[in-house]
DNA sequence: CCTACCGATCGGTAGG
DNA sequence: CCTACCGATCGGTAGG
């Protein structure tokens, strides 16, 4: 039988990691076994360290992942020559769009990151407040500008990646609204509670 | 050395209880093992037993402990006589105390419920669907009379619930603000982006 | 409440 | 990629 993947290795991880996200989406990091995984992947447990060093390898790919697209988006969002409040709704709708089409990357990277150990979790743990911080710190722009109300930008930026977060609700949920409108929503409640009047 | 509790048992007991919502919040139900448990509590693992049924009894009582106070919460503002907008905002600050106050029950109850078992399972997912669909009739019913912009309900419910689970990330941090500033710059946040205008 | 211990399951390795 | 298997750890029980 032909075979038009030239690199085998890479594909076959890719499939690895991808049957991992949701894996751990569905059971957690530490209720999911190997042998789960290896089933759904359709070899023997022991075939699967072939293609990676452990379980642990695979939640780093996963949480590092969606951390650089995460960073990445916040540098370009930085530079943008906007309102600050323009540069949030950048922001929360790219969240949103990252919550919607990459749910299980994004959702177990936020809950299970708890699992990494230790050069990668300091590590990683740093990347997220790093973000958080820089994130707080064009909520506060936008507070001087008096384009957005007088709020703790902290807590501002806890409650939009959380509330967005909850997308989770969405996925699971069996009467789902579009894609479209869940944004338009979310955006108008969550812009809304930041705008001045 | 007199013992002023009447009632070991149950007292033992409340003691678990509460040192499992600490563990289970900090290393997830899974990875929290019951050796870990029996070292916090001050015992071996093996008398933990002559307290409770199982480790997953734990969590039972945890989970249907949140649940009981949220489904009796949502009985008492129904029968309010306010306005829909204000049944809302008490039902956020109702989240937001329970959230500061009894931090490591909530967590556990609304991260780790998916580790419940049959007859518990679908019955915790039941009253978790009801107190929802409850609670987005409030906002329906604010939005009919003009008070909350038109927005879709069940997503701002779960917008609001998941926004108030960031406290989470406000136990967690170094420099945090008091519980009083946390609770009005969240209710600013929220019931801001339902008002209409 | 403890010592001693169980069967099951886990992540991972050896060797082909 | 598989068979065979490992040491560790788990939740839980027996018996005192």
């Amino acid at each position: 039988m032909a075979r038009i993947q030239i690199d085998k290795n890479s594909s076959r991880k890719d499939v690895i990691v991808s049957k991992a996200a949701a894996l751990f989406r569905e059971k957690g990091f530490k209720a999911a076994s190997m042998r789960d995984l290896a089933e759904s992947v359709g070899v023997e447990a022991a075939s699967l360290y072939n293609h990676i060093k452990s379980k642990t390898e695979l939640l780093h790919e996963l949480c590092f992942g969606v951390a650089n697209r995460f960073m990445h988006k916040i540098d370009e969002v930085e530079s943008e020559k906007v309102t600050a409040l323009e540069k949030v709704e950048h922001l929360i709708r790219f969240h949103i769009d990252e919550m919607i089409n990459h749910y299980e990357e994004v959702y177990v990277s936020d809950r299970e990151w708890k699992h990494l150990s230790d050069p990668y979790l300091s590590n990683f743990q740093n990347q997220r407040r790093m973000y958080r911080k820089r994130f707080a710190a064009i909520i506060e722009a936008g507070i001087k500008q008096k384009e957005i109300k007088p709020i703790d930008a902290p807590t501002a930026v806890l409650i939009l990646l959380h509330a967005i977060g909850g997308i989770e609700s969405w996925h699971r949920s069996t009467q789902k609204i579009s894609a479209e409108a869940l944004t338009e929503n979310m955006v108008s409640m969550l812009v809304g509670g930041l705008v001045n009047k």
